[in-house]
DNA sequence: ACTTCACCTG
DNA sequence: CAGGTGAAGT
């Protein structure tokens, strides 16, 4: 019965399946109801599964929902005579927590807390990828503590920590002017984040003016002086100014010198005028109605926090004092989070490693509170945040958020200096006039920064300038309402504009990377190809096509990509970039390349690669917009390489960081990496329906993994070798040998190198990780080797701690396997020491992976029913069906498989016909229905390619 | 005793 | 995704 299962494999079920389902056994102990049903549902907790419409007519419903949470919750033992630790002391849902854990201290000191008030619980550990949907709500969620409205949605930020524990004592402004000597990063943190919204908290509610938030409510609060009141007042305003001028300086960059110093007297000018008329008090009145008028021109200006905290400690001290704060604070928080403080485990306390996430959040959650319509100019500054890193690569950390804050206030020395500047305080026209000098002389900075980088985009350049010079001309003439829709104006300038700007400069990137990878990839291939001859001994290329075409009749597919190429591709382009990277990493992506759609797999229209130079279509709407738009993304579609939509700023720091340095060398290397769309795979295998019971061979795999496995140089290569190295010597069904469930420490059959694991390769792709593997190694190597990989030798385990990284390593190999053996784990993680925690860990992912994946398919197969398919085999999965997306959205939410292995969609059609069969047939109305399915999916799995091992694969995913 | 898995919950 | 729990295996 189960001899087509490899040792492990056929354990597992025996252990598991073995048993008839309804054996008494299986009836929950401590159920002493209704034993008559037990003896029908001897797990009648399963049913919980189970929509109502389903159940049984007869079946007690409150047996159904009820039984087991009545077990569970009801029972008295769950909660153990620990008088500290009553239920009540759960920890609520994280994302529930009052306070944003904006930052370590103050999560720490919850978990800590809590970890205190109960029993030794095992800290949970969220190596969440980071599903950006995950709104860190705990901001939002918070009270809006001035009445604050929409408009102002600055309270609902984390700097509510801040405001609620200083604010509410009843001193609002006191510390606004003095912080005292918070002891520790969070004070310093408050300080730096909560600066600007002290003030506001505890305001009271009365506030009328919702775009006014800040100011108003200031005014309208009991103050104790004149003088405060206007403090308050200004330090905003000038922040805003300062941040106007940031965004806009943006622009400005691109003008002329000439414009700049031109400029950039008059701004001196203004500049004297300020610092003397700071002083004087100009009626609030007159302010706020000005203010008013401006609203919307000012509210983006609230974005910067960075610079408020500067303009408003700058003048009180000087400079250095809180400039040095800042900076501790930085490097502070930036060596606490390393995710890889190698503890045993458990035993040390997990960090979040959301965490980085997390911060960046509050950050732009500051950023962003003036108003939701600040967008543009949010993306407008991430652009500029991740260009700063980018020309500080050499010394990218690790903290994106509080390292661009950093980079920030570097940018903008003078802004530290000069006492902040006052915001136009007494007449309107002042204030457009020192706005737009400002703005200017932040420009001509900017410029000078960056000039470098504006080698790319002359065209552009010219166009923005003439365009800017139009606004700055409007801008000077204007009168305060002109502000707001300068302000407008540039936004939506600046933004459609540094869009294409970075647009160009991350394709130039991605080109140069990607003839990098390239380069190296020609040499592993060589390197590799003698041993994949070697080893792909039995020709298989008959083989891959016996499995083909049982073209989904019933669904008509539009890029029906269906198996994408055969073995042998013949590619019209062979010297294509393509066909090298498809040899080595077929199914990931460029790194920065971003498929139009997974689903187009490799359609001809390889539009999608960036030409050089190009911009990407602007016009395609991104189809899954659901990502939160991620920073420096641009709007278009084009992700970096990067994985889920949450490119951190560092993400994109190192990618750029990267780009320098190939600069050179790649040019001569392999000519222009002209992306090129390979031609539509010839329709080839779909999978043989037959599969399992005729042949043990393997699922169909090449082809189609294969997007582009096309022009591959040497016919004699079978893709497949080496995608799937060791599978023609070891078939895993019907060899006991199989690799993959094996529990020997050889693991998976002899692997040879892949070519991606080539040293040179590694190097070449990526000497930062490579060495940094190669560090590790040789750190951890002396304490505790792990045996777990043998068989990489630049890789060695190099932390036990696992990452958002192997998460969605493990999510994409969820592709190719869903009942993993730990061992195999193992084998694929070969950077990872393994301990029982981790271990564990890793399992866990798949168990919820293969939730999901189950709760999908039996929710696919249930409407499939109630649309009335009345055969399984009706059923077809395609990879535009639903299933596939939506599947690929959770496991491949950023696309690093481009192509979603023809052997999964053949076991999700499975799958779905297996639940449909088992739904139809009412099997679901009974206990541990379900098994059945599992064991059927169980064996379905194929082996992982060995490209996963690479560290580079896991780099990619970064 | 230890491990693995499914299920449920937060 | 992780914690907790029960069931079942080894």
């Amino acid at each position: 019965m189960n001899h087509h299962l490899p040792p492990g494999q056929e354990r597992l079920f025996a252990a598991r399946h073995h048993q008839d389902p309804f054996v008494w056994s299986h009836a929950p102990r401590r159920h002493t109801v209704l034993k008559g049903v037990q003896r029908c549902f001897p797990r009648p907790f399963m049913d919980n599964l189970r929509p109502p419409q389903f159940r049984a007519p007869d079946e007690p419903s409150s047996l159904v929902g009820g039984l087991r949470i009545g077990t569970r919750d009801v029972a008295p033992p769950y909660w153990p005579p620990l008088p500290l630790a009553p239920p009540t002391l759960h920890p609520p849902p994280i994302g529930a927590l009052p306070t944003a854990m904006a930052h370590d201290e103050e999560s720490d000191c919850f978990m800590l807390g809590e970890k205190l008030s109960k029993k030794p619980k095992r800290i949970r550990t969220r190596v969440d990828a980071g599903e950006p949907r995950n709104s860190y709500s705990a901001f939002s969620s918070l009270p809006n503590l001035c009445g604050v409205s929409v408009n102002a949605v600055r309270p609902g930020s984390a700097p509510n920590l801040f405001s609620a524990s200083q604010s509410f004592c009843g001193l609002p402004f006191v510390n606004y002017f003095n912080p005292p000597p918070t002891a520790g990063s969070r004070g310093m943190l408050s300080e730096l984040f909560g600066a600007h919204t002290k003030p506001v908290a505890p305001c009271p509610p009365e506030d009328t003016v919702a775009t006014m938030g800040v100011l108003d409510k200031v005014t309208s609060s009991n103050v104790h002086s004149a003088d405060a009141v206007n403090s308050v007042i200004r330090g905003p305003e000038a922040d805003n100014v300062l941040l106007r001028e940031i965004l806009q300086g943006r622009k400005r960059e691109i003008l002329t010198m000439e414009e700049i110093e031109a400029a950039r007297s008059l701004h001196n000018n203004n500049n004297s005028y300020k610092g003397a008329a700071e002083p004087v008090e100009t009626s609030n009145e007159d302010t706020n109605a000005a203010r008013e008028e401006s609203v919307t021109a000012e509210d983006p200006r609230c974005e910067s926090e960075v610079e408020e905290t500067m303009s408003q400690n700058s003048p009180r001290t000087d400079s250095p004092e809180p400039r040095k704060r800042l900076e501790n604070i930085v490097s502070v928080i930036r060596s606490s989070p390393t995710p890889n403080t190698t503890v045993n485990g458990c035993k040390k306390r997990k960090l979040y490693l959301p965490q980085q996430h997390e911060a960046r959040n509050s950050y732009d959650s500051q950023t962003e509170e003036g108003e939701a319509a600040a967008e543009p100019d949010n993306k407008t500054r991430r652009l500029e945040e991740d260009e700063q890193v980018e020309s500080r690569a050499p010394e990218s950390g690790e903290e994106g958020g509080l390292q661009i804050d950093l980079s920030v206030r570097r940018r903008s020395p003078e802004t530290q200096r000069a006492p902040s500047p006052k915001p136009p305080t007494s007449t309107s026209s002042s204030d457009s006039n020192d706005a737009s000098s400002y703005l200017l002389d932040y420009a001509q900075r900017l410029l000078r920064t960056q000039e470098a980088r504006q080698r790319e985009n002359d065209l552009k350049n010219s166009d923005l300038t003439e365009k800017l010079q139009l606004l700055r001309n409007l801008n000077l003439n204007s009168q305060v309402t002109d502000l707001e829709g300068l302000a407008d104006v540039l936004k939506t300038e600046i933004t459609a504009s540094l869009a294409v700007i970075i647009d160009t400069i991350v394709n130039k990137y991605v080109q140069q990377r990607k003839l990098l990878t390239k380069q190296a990839e020609v040499a592993a291939e060589q390197l590799n190809r003698d041993i994949a001859s070697q080893l792909m001994e039995g020709s298989r290329s008959p083989r891959s096509h016996k499995m083909l075409d049982r073209t989904p009749p019933n669904m008509p597919r539009l890029n029906g990509m269906p198996a994408p190429n055969g073995p042998l591709n013949l590619s019209p382009y062979p010297g294509s970039e393509n066909s090298l990277n498809n040899l080595n990493l077929p199914h990931l992506r460029p790194p920065m390349y971003k498929p139009p759609h997974f689903f187009q797999g490799s359609l001809p229209p390889m539009g999608g690669m960036i030409p050089s130079g190009q911009t990407s279509p602007y016009g395609g709407m991104e189809p899954e917009q659901d990502e939160a738009l991620p920073l420096v993304v641009t709007p278009k579609k084009k992700r970096h390489k990067v994985t889920d939509s949450r490119l951190t700023p560092r993400t994109v720091g190192r990618l750029l960081e990267d780009f320098p340095r190939y600069g050179g060398p790649l040019p001569g290397m392999m000519g222009p990496a002209s992306p090129r769309s390979s031609p539509p795979p010839p329709p080839m295998s779909h999978h043989p329906h037959h599969r399992p019971s005729s042949f043990p061979q393997p699922p169909p795999l090449l082809p189609v993994s294969l997007p582009t496995s096309v022009a591959i140089p040497n016919p004699s290569l079978h893709e497949s070798n080496l995608l799937y190295p060791g599978y023609y010597s070891t078939h895993r069904p019907s060899s006991p040998l199989d690799g993959r469930r094996d529990e020997s420490p050889a693991g998976p059959p002899p692997p040879h190198h892949h070519p991606l694991l080539h040293p040179a390769l590694l190097a070449a792709s990526s000497p930062d990780t490579f060495s940094r593997f190669l560090h590790g190694a040789d750190h951890d190597r002396a304490s505790d080797c792990s045996p777990a990989d043998p068989h990489y030798d630049g890789v060695q385990p190099t932390s036990s701690t696992l990452t958002p990284m192997h998460l969605r390593k493990a999510k994409l190999m969820f592709f190719f396997v869903r009942y993993p053996s730990s061992s195999v784990l193992k084998t694929y993680f070969p950077d990872i020491k393994f301990n029982k925690n981790n271990t564990a860990q890793l399992v866990k992912w798949f168990s919820n992976f293969r939730e999901f994946y189950y709760i999908q398919m039996e929710k696919y197969a249930r409407q499939s029913l109630s649309e009335g398919i009345k055969n399984a085999d009706d059923i077809s999965v395609t990879f535009e069906s639903e299933i596939i997306r939506a599947l690929n959205l959770h496991y491949n939410r950023n696309n690093h498989l481009e192509q979603i292995p023809e052997h999964f969609r053949y076991v999700v059609e499975q799958t779905l016909r297996e639940f449909f069969k088992a739904i139809q047939e009412q099997k679901d109305q009974e206990q541990s229905w379900k098994k059945a399915i599992y064991k059927i999916i169980a064996r379905l799995d194929e082996q992982v390619p060995e490209y996963f091992k690479s560290p580079t694969f896991l780099e990619q995913l970064e």
